[in-house]
DNA sequence: TCTATACTTCCAGAACTATAGAATTTTATT
DNA sequence: AATAAAATTCTATAGTTCTGGAAGTATAGA
């Protein structure tokens, strides 16, 4: 991943209303949400909601696909697995024990049930 | 982790100058560096890398202390570890599989060297 | 105390970002 | 074709952030 790349991601992410979307957005699930289900679930008037999802597509952090009327709207899940990669790249460099918080993170809920999370 | 936090964390590292410098004390290691010398890797001027330094510890993604004339500077690893915690907070709501981005990350160079990380 | 080094703080202009009202586009229904 | 629904685009205003020059503060050594 670019720097610029990851830049443009954190900085969609970095808007309280963006986070928010994007939280709403992963809860969903890869089936995604059409945007008026995103616009009741945050509170956001339509317009405001439509810039802030085309900033977060643009991004990758959001993926589109119409559906009659709806467009709906899921998140990048593989953009924000390169991203959250890009931010801890080379924290091993040589030094195992800076790397522990990425062993809490991967041993988090999903891990106790015995899932790959 | 507080939804504020996070934004401020976010847009600490939504800038391409603030996102070298913590990538360069990531890589420094828990020891840190000095703010001379992340000038010199960084190729920032002093009062802009001071004023980006002051904001990547207001967030809590820097930890500074003074050493003689030096301030020296390291990553704040924990707070960078709340923050990913926080992004993929929920992420397993129901299904495992949506999280294997984590498990991805977690599999990455060091735990192929058999370290936890 | 004087000088040099290492950083930080202050400031103002330029550039960028956010918000919301109004108009527009796209699609479905009657 | 006419109407309604769902979302986007346009636009202006308000507010925030970025940058670098100049001045200020803290520490060390002579």
């Amino acid at each position: 991943m670019e720097t610029q790349s990851a830049v443009n991601a954190l900085a969609a992410l970095a808007h309280p209303g963006r986070l928010e979307i994007f939280r709403v957005l992963v809860q969903a699930g890869p089936e995604g949400m059409a945007a008026g289900d995103i616009a009741k679930a945050t509170g956001s008037l339509a317009n405001t909601l439509s810039t802030n999802l085309g900033i977060l597509s643009a991004a990758g952090l959001a993926r589109s696909r119409r559906e009659g009327r709806s467009i709906i709207y899921a998140a990048g899940y593989d953009s924000m697995r390169q991203l959250l990669a890009f931010l801890m790249e080379d924290c091993c460099a040589g030094r195992a024990e800076i790397c522990a918080p990425l062993a809490l993170l991967a041993s988090g809920p999903c891990a106790a049930e015995g899932r790959s999370c």
